[in-house]
DNA sequence: GCCCAGGTATAAA
DNA sequence: TTTATACATGGG
């Protein structure tokens, strides 16, 4: 995706390939708010230790103050700017045309690349749950435990919190979650979960891995493959798929999507909640 | 008050 | 292997 420096920030020219809205409200993170004192589309959030806010103006999306070493480092890989999403959309149709109405439900949304252990956190902490909640729960931990950054915390380590003990998480008000949280935390730290070699390991060992962790099911490693590792071909194995191909797109087969199916996966998710 | 939320552990059939 | 229930909490 093309990127200019200006007096602004980092300037991409996107047209409607870049919807912050669908983007950042669609359940895959839960550290960005509207600025909703802004008189345009804009977002502020924190990631891999960086306040960011980002905003449209007509067919561009600025990334306020951003410097060019920063959107190279961080911001480029984060967004995933150079993946042309409306062509996985069109293969994903070619390949499975049913889903043709799912992937036009909703548009100009980017899988983010959030960092593995932030993922692998926030959707222990999803389930059962709902998004407002969720993002409270968050952000009461990294207020409690994280580094000050701009106005907000970064999130912090899994060797932080894997030091903590449940109750040392009752501020969270995350309920049975908490031990969740320490054990996954913990398996992180020392190793017994590695998620750095999952950038590149077959899909079905990051998935094994992943749920030797209590409170971790195919859902939650799913979407840790997905949001924090960026695993695009990831999908879940779990009663909701099942449920959703079985009702909706009657027996549709999402694994023939192959290294798309994780996406394919995310429009079929909005699709059918809002049914 | 009541229902339920981007699920999973656990027990029981 | 499949199905039922509890789980902590609080938003709507």
């Amino acid at each position: 995706m093309e990127y200019r420096i200006t007096e602004r920030g980092t300037e991409l020219t996107v047209g409607n390939c870049f919807d912050l809205r669908n983007t950042f409200e669609c359940g895959q993170c839960f550290r960005w708010n509207e600025d909703t004192d802004s008189p345009v589309c804009s977002y502020t959030g924190i990631a891999k230790n960086k306040q960011l806010r980002i905003y449209r103006d007509g067919g561009v999306i600025v990334l306020e103050d951003c410097s060019r070493e920063d959107f190279e480092n961080i911001w480029k890989d984060y967004f995933d700017t150079d993946t042309v999403y409306d062509d996985i959309r069109k293969e994903i149709v070619e390949l499975c045309p049913s889903l043709e109405c799912a992937v036009q439900s909703i548009d100009g949304i980017r899988i983010l690349a959030q960092e593995p252990w932030e993922a692998l956190c926030s959707f222990i902490i999803s389930q059962n749950n709902n998004i407002p909640r969720i993002k409270g729960i968050v952000s009461r931990l990294c207020e409690n435990f994280g580094e000050p950054c701009g106005s907000g915390y970064s999130f912090p380590s899994a060797e932080t919190i894997s030091k903590l003990t449940p109750d040392d998480l009752a501020p969270l008000r995350a309920g049975f979650r908490a031990r969740y949280i320490i054990d996954a935390a913990q398996k992180v730290a020392d190793g017994r979960v590695s998620l750095e070699k999952m950038y590149d390991a077959p899909i079905e060992d990051c998935r094994k891995e992943l749920m030797t962790i209590t409170g971790v099911g195919a859902k939650v490693a799913e979407c840790t493959l997905l949001y924090g590792l960026h695993r695009l071909d990831a999908f879940p194995v779990d009663v909701w798929m099942k449920k959703a191909l079985s009702t909706t797109f009657n027996g549709l087969d999402i694994s023939s999507l192959g290294r798309y199916a994780g996406i394919a996966q995310q429009y079929i998710f909005h699709y059918t909640r809002n049914l």
